[in-house]
DNA sequence: CCTTGACCTTACCATGATGGGAAGGTTTAG
DNA sequence: CTAAACCTTCCCATCATGGTAAGGTCAAGG
């Protein structure tokens, strides 16, 4: 099989499936005689499992560390256990977050919304300096992104 | 005031103060005869502006769209609204996958935990590939992670 | 046998937001 | 006058991913 195939089997882009051989996330791919990679159903596995665990948020370190603990096979339960729920933890923290941010802004929103004010309150803490300043900013940024 | 000092007013690193006047998010500092940048009060007030936008997870690009709109006081409340409300959403979208992940992984933790099966769970679909394929991945990767 | 198109290879560059550091100039306090 | 603390620009690194370019390979059809 080759690294199309894998590709499409597994849902990783060949692309990322080169750089997770280039950081030594997996091994490296046999090679045909012209140095095209070949690909069996275990490569497909583990990529597979990669994609699956990224899309579980882990991060690629992380999944490093599950992987190598599954080669030592008696401390692996326990151990594959914790780095999942460190990560359950660092997911909780992120959502809390999220959270937060979200009925920060919804507030500011609703109370944009009811117009009880002459300015909108997301803005408010910005009132008299741009207007002062934008004569200044006129072209003379190196990158203007807009 | 200069860099150190608007730094400090504002929570936004010299750094990155730099970086948004680089790409256009601020107009550009006045400068001393020695080229040291000078800030005011207004740019303390912009900074932080950013910096609590960047705080309720504004990406650059919203916030320079928000202080544009700033600029046309006709059209400002309405679209100010539109943009956070917009970004309203994308956080919730980004919330609610948190939270599958979550459940998920917990899932799976709970699985291994109760241990009523052989292996962890959280490994099962890479039985096999991690194993055979070992011998092959020892030091042969260019740059190993781990 | 040759061409064509689909595939593969490596190498480089870009993203977004931030940090780090080097090499050198400035300012301020002692 | 000197030392420390500040400033400047420039380059590099991160993390995971995408893009592109220049070139090699393979399979099918004329």
């Amino acid at each position: 099989m080759n690294i199309g195939q894998a590709s499409q089997a597994s849902g990783v882009s060949a692309k990322m499936i080169r750089y997770y051989e280039s950081i030594g996330l997996v091994p490296p791919a046999d090679r045909s005689n012209s140095g095209y990679r070949h690909y069996g159903s275990n490569d497909v596995y583990r990529l597979t499992f990669v994609r699956r665990a990224r899309e579980l948020g882990f991060s690629i370190k992380s999944i490093g560390e599950l992987m190598s603990l599954w080669v030592d096979r008696g401390r692996s339960r326990a151990e594959v256990r914790k780095v999942a729920l460190r990560h359950v933890r660092e997911l909780e923290t992120q959502a809390a977050r999220l959270q937060e941010m979200i009925a920060t802004l919804r507030d500011l929103v609703n109370c944009c919304k009811r117009g009880d004010r002459p300015d909108c309150p997301i803005m408010t803490e910005l009132e008299g300096s741009l207007l002062a300043n934008q004569a200044a900013a006129k072209g003379s940024a190196r990158n203007r992104i807009f």
